[in-house]
DNA sequence: AATTAGTTTAGAATTATTCTAAAAAAGACT
DNA sequence: AGTCTTTTTTAGAATAATTCTAAACTAATT
């Protein structure tokens, strides 16, 4: 999938040459890469850059709110586009990672009691478990 | 809270004088305390042990399902007694983790659009935010 | 062009966790 | 109790993801 170059916006950041290309990879790639793979993968690109703009890149989306991390346990971090809220379904046979959607007009605080007066920031949702067929 | 040593079991696993003790010390104090939290702790009381067996207990209760592990993004991961089934809400302002539990009957598959013949073995839900009042 | 602020970089530092191999404890069996 | 076997505990070393540092670079602004 081809992401053309004024679709590599975050709003509110600036987009420096490393951010666009780290942003593509993710936009074109919907893998849930570690830092270190997205790093492999640039070093691949004609942008290649150290890890730690990696990290950078990746800690500016996050931030503002436009890629998502992904928590496994206490395996590397792994990050993905956010433009829908979705949860994740860990295939312990396979190892992939799959984007699971909410049900239509489902939320969080249908299926949780929550404290009266909660604002929610974050969602993160990590299944684990396995497709039997 | 005290526990008697009678309830200090985990089906399925010896109970040496350490796992006893780390499991009272989770049952005692349902803090969500983290292995090095958790070490610290088990220093002042007259079963001193070393970190290393603090990790090697709570991954032996983990692997038989009486406790559970509480990952926030990168933070040294966080424990709590399982009997219950339960998500976590993070308060940013406190720092502090709330159990939240899941409405009467109500259950992940009623919120997220699971892929048919999903089979789920753990589920995380961890919520982050703040407490307005 | 000079100045400023923000970004990238390589490499060092940090730190939670896991590993290792030896000592200790627990359980089984006479 | 004494021996044998298996499991657990331990201190310390090793690992690895991430963050930090400070210098070099880039981009925006005057």
């Amino acid at each position: 999938m081809k992401v053309q170059d004024h679709q590599l916006q975050v709003p509110g950041l600036r987009m420096t040459k490393q951010r666009k290309e780290v942003y593509r990879a993710l936009l074109e790639n919907q893998d849930h890469p570690s830092a270190s793979e997205l790093h492999s993968y640039m070093q691949t690109t004609d942008s290649p850059m150290s890890l730690a703009t990696v990290y950078n890149c990746l800690e500016a989306f996050v931030e503002h709110g436009a890629v998502k991390q992904v928590n496994i346990d206490r395996e590397p971090t792994r990050y993905c586009e956010n433009s829908v809220q979705h949860g994740h379904f860990h295939d312990q046979k396979t190892g992939k990672i799959h984007d699971v959607n909410f049900k239509n007009g489902m939320n969080v605080s249908d299926l949780l009691d929550l404290p009266l007066g909660t604002e929610i920031s974050n969602i993160e949702i990590t299944l684990k478990g396995s497709i039997s067929n």
